[in-house]
DNA sequence: CCTGAGGATGTAACCGGTTACATTGTACCC
DNA sequence: GGGTACAATGTAACCGGTTACATCCTCAGG
């Protein structure tokens, strides 16, 4: 009923095939000559007893596990899908395993003890703010391989990190709203507290209106989120309040979303009375109406990097510190550029 | 530079707190009795010496894992992020952790053998046609746990599986058309070739027609293959054919929104001339032109109960053999019904 | 005072691989 | 013919935990 613990081990494969355990295993692993005779015979047992190497054995042995961990601070949402894709499919062909470990709630393991590291993996990736600066600083002071994505060190940190280029995007998105739609009243809506992408994309934002001799008005910098029912909300106490803006730039395009149906209730034209443009370039952003100006973050390609910079520093012990993936303008109606047909989707 | 091999182990505990390995471990697995005064000792002494387990060591010696397989034929979609987060969210509420093997190719380990499996699982999670039957005989006689999702296992094989109410779904889906929209020849849209979730809603979709006194032509079955383009080509065809059709079931929302491209450049209305539904309510899918009308997949739940019943299985060696959850029309516009306003999302 | 029960702990075998080292056999070269 | 090199293989220790079993101690009951 339970455990016919039948699970065949090496020395079953050796004893049947007539040899000593350490040939088998140095058949398995290449490690060492082994005639071509006793190589097929091998082969042959292995093949009838369907033997498989226990992975824990090995790993104790070795000491590599061959894993890699990932932390994510929530599973789900657009982003996580090709992130995910990326990492595996880069992972896979390099003989890794992933393990993943995630949680609704940011910072779940704040303050706690990771549920990946040293223990079961040879490295991990850690998204944003899922780890917090002491688990950073631990992990550095022994050594495991650890790289960052979407997010960069503490300065005194050289951990490897994979991140898009947000700052030039927001200063290109701003500089668009500002040259072609002239645009004057930008709103820019942040992500959370924290959230570094935000704080550059802001950054890019407001060189963006500095450049064009724009003075930044602090009351145009509203909270988002990353949020579309946040955005909402804020977007219609701004209108209440009488804030006066002729576009708003959403920090992502969740927040985006929340924009286009605040003003569409109050009845606010876009892109004629306010324009509005996003960031990231969801799945849905060429649905909303009106299609929306956004900027497409290579979110799967942050993904390959991220674990190819991870093998890298497993096998060899170092890698770039810093990778930064380029971003592209998605033109599309929202920011009021003329349809262009069929766009890409 | 490379390795320090600093790890601390269960005898370096041991000997700093001054008592045997035994101790130690029972003390953690709380397995036997251990006085107060070494039990704080050893506390503080792990503590001290920042002591983790290592769980290659504990898995080799216990035989349990505490690990599952997700076996996934092809991440990425928004299917998997909601799948993935319920599945994450129950196994590590029980202390499971989360392996994930996947491929872009459908089918990959067709024929192969699996990434996943006893010597490095106590259980796994199929999704779809992930696995192929030699697989599945194969780790029955092996009494190895497993839970298909998404796929009902062959007759024989008594596999526990999590799906959806897919031939309800499709019968009131196409009743609706029906009764309400007078609709009376309708297309239905295939998934790819073998698909099961398909399948059921094809079922569905001619039960309705018989219910109603509608003679089924089999001209009106076309592939969709859950594939956007493939849906908008197939739909093009058929208008150039000149084949008759006055709604379209889409096999799932992918292709609905391919057919909704293929009608909208041909110049037709919809839903006026032509109502267009799906199945599985994707995030985009109420941002579509008009909103579609849909049926919601609970993608989250099943990825739920999967976890659950295949910690059952590992646990007691069994559990419900099939799990079938409720789906839900969500009526927008594409069908012809009238806007609705305030609508979820 | 002796005995038995049970709590607290230690000793050592074991899980299933890997690998350093030893051993044997054969071909090759001088 | 003797020595060397190297291919092919075996022996046994080791990786870091768990656990069966043995030991020792204390305390209650007769």
């Amino acid at each position: 009923m339970t455990k016919p613990r039948a699970s065949v081990t090496i020395r079953d494969v050796a004893r049947r095939a007539g040899v000593s355990v350490a040939t088998v295993s140095r058949y398995i692993n290449k490690t060492g000559p082994v005639s071509k005779a006793v190589g097929e015979r091998l082969d042959a047992v292995m093949e009838e007893l369907h033997y498989v190497p226990h992975a824990a054995a090995r790993k104790l042995a070795t000491h590599k596990t061959f894993t890699i961990g990932l932390l994510l601070s929530d599973i789900g949402g657009d982003f996580f899908a090709p992130l995910l894709r990326g990492i595996e499919d880069v992972l896979a062909s390099h003989g890794y395993d992933l393990l993943i470990a995630s949680t609704r709630k940011p910072r779940r393991w704040h303050g706690k003890s990771l549920p990946v590291g040293p223990h079961n993996t040879d490295g991990i990736l850690g998204f944003a703010d899922s780890l917090d600066e002491d688990h950073l600083r631990r992990l550095m002071a022994q050594h495991f391989p650890l790289v960052l994505i979407h997010r960069t060190p503490p300065p005194d940190l050289p951990i490897p990190c994979v991140t898009i280029e947000n700052k030039a995007a927001a200063h290109a998105m701003t500089s668009h709203l500002i040259e072609q739609h002239r645009r004057r009243r930008i709103v820019f809506l942040q992500g959370p507290p924290g959230e570094e992408d935000s704080h550059w994309r802001e950054i890019g934002y407001r060189r963006a209106l500095a450049d064009h001799g724009i003075p930044f008005d602090p009351g145009l910098v509203m909270r988002g989120d990353f949020d579309r029912d946040v955005a909402f909300a804020t977007i219609e106490a701004a209108l209440r309040q009488g804030i006066a803006f002729d576009a708003v730039f959403a920090g992502d395009d969740e927040s985006a979303e929340g924009v286009l149906a605040a003003l569409h209730v109050h009845g606010i034209a876009v892109p004629e009375e306010i324009a509005v443009v996003g960031f990231d370039d969801q799945r849905m952003s060429p649905y909303l109406t009106p299609p929306l100006t956004t900027v497409r973050a290579p979110t799967e390609m942050v993904g390959r990097h991220a674990a190819q910079r991870l093998i890298e520093l497993i096998r060899d012990g170092t890698t770039e510190l810093m990778t930064l993936l380029p971003t592209q303008l998605v033109i599309r109606r929202s920011c009021g550029c003329p349809d262009r047909g069929g766009d890409d989707s």
